[in-house]
DNA sequence: TTGTATGCGTTATCAG
DNA sequence: CTGATAACGCATACAA
């Protein structure tokens, strides 16, 4: 017995029609329970599965989400993949995960996806354009969410955290604690998701009379863009002019702030200089760093995202709120 | 044109049999010129690409490759995830994500796996009983291959870095910085890599007489376990009895301990405690950590992996030789 | 409850 | 070089 048993075999071997041995498989069907027996007995021995290529080839449903990555280096997107590959796991689904890169643009991701019949399309954090995105749009095509970014495009259902309810909070938790001058660290331009963040967190520094914020351009979201950034404001700038409060785009970018302030220029943490982060990566709480950080609220939006991908909930743009971690760097 | 274009449309628009718009789209296929640019014409017009799902069903060649991951604690999976994911879409493969956890074991994926077709399964970094691998060696099903495990089955081939080699350069260096007495921090129990590992540290370090090497088990690989299991450690033992460098199975490990020993004991590194890890994780190489660790040679394994998934070379394990970086942590 | 015809969109093979 | 027939393995609709 080399090859993959079929419907087929079964339906020999059990005396009864390919058909009926289908039904046994398909719940709620109407088959005796005699039949069901008999065919589950016979698929047991024979080692037969329904063939889900097959399946899917007439259904039209696959259950496989194509979940584009651009940004490996944070390590927050692995506890991400994590737990979105658990969540599609759960229902039915699985990831294909897709290497977003120079030799792999959207554009032939998308394409790509298509051709498989992929139920879905997820963006997990990757940067777009928005016209690249249009394409995707093809009626008939799989769906398209983006995930953890905002999307600015109405017909693209986004799940993200709230980027407006977070910097009210951190805002207010820095100025309960007395910061004054704040700076933003920024990483790869052009992301709508770092744009959000840093036009509220100016907005309600604005609220306190703070009207400039100096902006530290990390240019990427890694540990040694952030170092660099931070080394070259610090050498430039005279300790009396400096800001005593960093808000960083993410936790990357945080920690590697964090290194240098305090190992480079042996700046006190948060004495001398305090450091937010943002996403609510594991390790940034440890010990280690002990970053206050804003934790995105990701089980929900990923609960949100798979409500949406099974049809439960509107496929429509959604701001969870997520919640902020007070620890020693404020 | 709401449903998606088939070969039956494309050939309808130009005027040609369904077989001819196919071999417009096979390289080396005997077609006209002529008909070929008619084909691709309409095709392009009508949006059409060949249906890779009803291809699959008939060729038995998917392109999918089913990834399984069990440990998402460490960010080296993510940077190995990013390669592999990348060396199959330059084959025009795909890799599959799928989470191995309590809801969905090995056994769970292999056969979900087998009925998605997928080309190949591979175990990347995922701790597993033979015994359960056996089961996934059925005739005619995916090919199985483990990626930086060594397997102890002689049916799958593994790709994995040189356990023998590395520690025997790693003790080398050891001890000619001066170490001598050496102790091991042990992750996740029951993995043959981390037996691997250990068993040739131990082999080596006993050629320089050295006997007994007090083993710190984390029982995980994470951050957290290994803080504890080294805090426990120096808790324990007075200061003239302690190791004077400390092997970690890998560099997660190392990290975690790295931090407990410098913050919580004040101990200066390596002077009073040298750090060694494994996996070459981007940073632990950074001026944070400057941890002293052995890289695997993950391009080289997963290039491997590859051309064995291509049937350009043998399926059969193999072990690869890394390299060590020297950093200030020796 | 069970069996039959038909279709999903391709590809392999053969006839012309 | 082109068109036609069959098959891949399953699911839907319908008939018995």
């Amino acid at each position: 017995m080399n090859r993959r048993a079929t419907a087929e075999d079964v339906a020999t071997e059990a005396g009864l029609s390919r058909w009926t041995v289908n039904r046994a498989f398909v719940p709620g069907s109407n088959i005796s329970e005699r039949s069901r027996e008999r065919v589950l007995a016979v698929a047991e021995h024979l080692g037969y599965h329904p063939n889900l290529l097959a399946r899917s080839l007439h259904t039209k449903v696959t259950g496989q989400v194509a979940v584009l990555v651009d940004d490996f280096a944070n390590p927050y997107k692995l506890a991400t993949l994590e737990k979105l590959a658990a969540a599609l796991q759960a229902e039915e689904m699985v990831a294909m995960l897709v290497h977003i890169g120079q030799h792999y643009d959207h554009a032939r991701a998308f394409l790509h996806a298509d051709q498989r019949q992929v139920d879905a399309i997820v963006l997990l954090g990757t940067g777009f354009q928005d016209d690249s995105l249009q394409q995707a749009l093809r009626v008939g095509g799989p769906a398209v969410y983006v995930l953890a970014r905002e999307s600015t495009h109405p017909d693209i259902p986004s799940i993200s955290c709230d980027a407006s309810a977070s910097m009210a909070e951190i805002v207010k938790h820095l100025v309960a604690r007395g910061y004054q001058r704040p700076g933003y660290m920024s990483g790869a331009r052009a992301l709508s998701s770092g744009l959000g963040r840093q036009k509220y967190h100016a907005k309600y520094w604005r609220q306190h009379g703070v009207r400039k914020i100096p902006e530290l351009a990390a240019g990427a979201y890694d540990y040694r863009s952030a170092e660099a950034a931070l080394r070259r404001y610090l050498s430039e700038t005279p300790a009396e002019q400096r800001i005593d409060v960093l808000m960083c785009e993410n936790d990357v970018l945080a920690i590697g702030a964090h290194d240098v302030a305090q190992r480079e220029f042996g700046l006190r943490i948060p004495e001398d200089l305090a450091i937010v982060g943002y996403d609510g990566m594991d390790i940034a709480g440890m010990p280690m760093f002990g970053l206050t950080s804003y934790a995105q609220p990701m089980d929900d939006m990923i609960a949100a995202l798979v409500d949406m991908l099974k049809g439960r909930s509107a496929s429509r743009s959604v701001l969870l709120p997520g919640q902020l971690a007070v620890r020693k760097s404020t």
